[in-house]
DNA sequence: TGTTCGTACGAACGGTCGTTCTATTTTCGC
DNA sequence: GCGAAAATAGAACGACCGTTCGTACGAACA
């Protein structure tokens, strides 16, 4: 079995990956990976037959990066809010964690394909959609844990959580606002407490 | 003075924006959009001498068309708290108002800048410092006639719709989630609920 | 030892990019 | 209407794109 072309190919993905930050899935190109990576441009190419191909496993790499930087260690927490809070905290990391210069390759690829019709927005939409399930669900273990009131909207909340990792990308990362960390948390905080309280 | 140049430019612009809605602000091309205008590439090239010229003035021409679409209409509303709310809806407006068939401009270029230096970013980052300020200012007078308790923290309410809003053009695009309006407006209400309610 | 196969390389392809140059057409004040 | 100036077109450039092809190296297996 394919030794040597492994350990390549997954030093390509994570250089792919770290370049796609920067410049977005779409900007890669074949010629500065290999450059960056000290590869010949077919050498490289062949691992992957088309540049489509190497941009599906990128993110494809990237998911599994993820699932195992933010989801899994979220789920050694104690369900219900506890959880919840771990899940939000490793979004808030995961861009450290997994090394991405140029910001969450997840952003970078939604802005990139949301209108471009494909197999990599196709498969982008399902990782997207598999994260808000996943966040909702830890929602809805919080509410019948009792820390959450039992009519909250677990997809509301997480489209709120949505919205405050995005603030907190754009806010960081354009507006250089150095409060961009202390405003997420005060918004998060404010979405927990309105959660927990009893309706008003 | 230039007459029929200016409608020409103007024309181009208007096209530029269009595309750049799609492809971002770096993925227009001059051979697409000179294509798409009938115009021959050279002609086109002549009214800017430079791509990036092309960008600084599509997204001169995309902030204006922002202030009088959104910030403009606004004005028109009493202020305090109906203000607050017409700059709300006139964001979730502005994509169809001024149409941007990839989703807004800002965003993507935010994304595609947020970590590339030069004259694009910089523009850009003070469309949205100027975006951001006004919107806090508003909530301010908010606070001012009484309609908002008078600890909340404005540029922290900007900071949240600012969210709203991306988590908005992230779920109705990307996820083509239906509800994704509706979740926009339901963050939103609590937004302004919690910005009303006396402190806790 | 010889053969095979996985791996990487170098050269080249047609195409498109941003840009430059030189003409040609169109506009507009006189 | 005329002539200057502005506006547009056309061809070409070097560079880089994704991709293809033929080939060389190295290890595994006979």
């Amino acid at each position: 079995m394919g030794c040597k072309g492994d350990q390549t190919r997954d030093a390509i993905l994570e250089g792919a990956l770290k370049l796609a930050s920067r410049v977005g899935l779409e900007g890669i190109t074949i010629g500065m990976l290999s450059e960056e990576l000290a590869l010949s441009k077919s050498g490289l190419f062949a691992h992957f037959g088309s540049k489509e191909s190497l941009q599906l496993r990128t993110l494809e790499y990237a998911a599994a990066r993820f699932a195992q930087v933010v989801v899994m260690p979220a789920l050694a927490a104690p369900r219900g809010e506890p959880r919840v809070r771990a899940l939000f905290e490793g979004l808030l990391r995961w861009p450290e964690r997994v090394p991405q210069p140029g910001g969450c390759v997840f952003v970078a690829a939604a802005v990139e394909f949301d209108d471009r019709p494909g197999p990599i927005r196709d498969r982008l939409r399902e990782i997207r959609r598999e994260w808000h399930a996943f966040l909702a669900g830890a929602v809805r273990r919080a509410i019948d844990a009792g820390h959450f009131r039992s009519d909250l909207d677990p997809q509301q909340f997480a489209f709120e959580v949505d919205g405050i990792g995005l603030a907190w990308h754009h806010a960081s990362r354009l507006l250089d606002d150095p409060k961009a960390g202390e405003r997420a948390h005060r918004a998060f905080e404010a979405l927990v407490a309105g959660a927990r309280a009893p309706r008003r």
